[in-house]
DNA sequence: TACGTGGGTTTACGTTGTAAGTCACCGGGC
DNA sequence: GCCCGGTGACTTACAACGTAAACCCACGTA
């Protein structure tokens, strides 16, 4: 940033009116990633176009192409780039302190926490192809996988048990949040409003049970369930890990 | 193009090489369907787009709209489409016959068995939006949840017991057979191969545990993983039955 | 024979991702 | 001072997409 102000120089239609004290630098990929992921946040992945992530970063859609090989790879880094916001959540532990209960209890909590803080980019990291089969969603990264894996079996965790308690703990992870946020009005695209009626009383009568259990159907306990669903999730995992001694 | 010589009456080529007995007749709205599903089944959903669907039922792009109001609404006519298919499924019953648990499992192999037949229309039960809270993927019919809530409260579950119940199916359904699903190589675009190579020693030194369990973590363990979890899952529900009671 | 209409085609427009070429500036050797 | 390569943006161009609108034609019916 700092070069605040520009004296005589060329960029006088900077000056008139941009965004007043950061401004433009020049690009990078990281700053290009987090526009995406801004932009995602409040529009949509479906709004995401070069040409307007472009505009929004105050330039032309080919320049882009300098830092970044296309709009597939691209919402690539996007994803690991918000798995990575994890790494400064301080809650996270990167091994285990207090036991592997904990552990996992944190990471699972920080999983959480990044799927919540970014509901319409979440459901990329479901649908984006690994590239390998031990990056299982939602742990989309080697940095959490090796975490994990390396952290459970330095508490006692034979290797099968590790390898099993990852894919319990990445299926769980993955189904609950991607409910939670997808509830939460999730993908809706670019610009489409939810009518105000939150009534249901629309052709479903010769569905008597969904009508009368609508409304509870409708609420939001996904926290609880979250803490409940995961304590039985580390229930099976000591489980787990107690067969294979 | 296509019909490449017409005798006299239009319907010559239909005799010359049809499915047998119906045939070429007009299009409609199943027949787009189905070819959507199979299209995507084949080369991905990437691959699919309203010329290429109306090329492979040997006809305009625009003729398509005469039956299907656009492309979204096409994509959710494929995810109730193939949720449909569980009705043509003998395990699978719309009522419970043998107590909860069987017809809990059986509706759980019926959902697991429409995601192995579809591996590349899965993701999208999962990554369209609900436009109701309670359809819930992957169970995104109405028939379905009412169904498994109707099951349920006749087998003596009080109404917020059914509730939980399904949401706890509901979530260990969805993460399960998308992982399932996408290690079976779901996603892919419509052409790229997975080279030949299963190995994994490129630039994973920093990560020991994962080099050292990658071999582990590369099998397939899905069938089993889903029989255990789901009996898991039963005694949960089961508990969840009769706390309410 | 005339007609309306259902089922398909043609044409056209705006938007997308991206390959290729171009231009403006800037810092360093003579 | 001058030149100059390189970096970082812009411009142009193209094929493909979804889809609106107009059209066209063969048919069943009157």
């Amino acid at each position: 940033m700092a070069e605040a102000d520009i004296g005589i120089d060329a960029d006088a239609d900077i000056v008139a009116g941009q965004e007043p004290p950061s401004a433009r630098t020049t690009l990078d990929r990281e700053r290009i990633v987090a526009a995406a992921i801004a932009f995602i946040d409040e529009s949509g992945l479906a709004g995401l176009t070069m040409r307007r992530l472009g505009g929004v970063l105050g330039v032309e859609a080919m320049s882009l192409y300098r830092y970044v090989p296309g709009r597939e790879n691209l919402l690539d880094a996007v994803v690991t780039a918000i798995m990575d916001e994890m790494r400064t959540d301080e809650e996270v532990l990167d091994s285990p302190r207090d036991g592997w209960q904990d552990f996992l209890q944190r990471l699972a909590h920080g999983v959480r926490r990044v799927a919540l803080a970014h509901p319409k980019v979440f459901p990329l990291v479901a649908s984006r192809p690994a590239e390998a089969p031990w990056l299982r969603p939602p742990l989309r990264s080697l940095v959490w996988v090796e975490a994990f894996l390396d952290g459970l079996t330095s508490e006692g965790f034979s290797d099968d048990a590790a390898v099993g308690a990852y894919r319990a703990f990445t299926s769980f992870l993955l189904g609950h949040l991607l409910l939670e946020v997808a509830v939460h009005g999730a993908d809706v695209g670019p610009l489409d409003v939810l009518d105000g009626g939150e009534d249901l009383p629309t052709g479903l009568a010769p569905y008597p049970s969904v009508r009368r259990l609508g409304e509870a159907l409708a609420e939001d306990h996904s926290a609880v369930e979250f803490e409940e669903s995961l304590e039985n999730l580390l229930d099976r995992i000591a489980l787990i890990r107690s067969e294979s001694d």
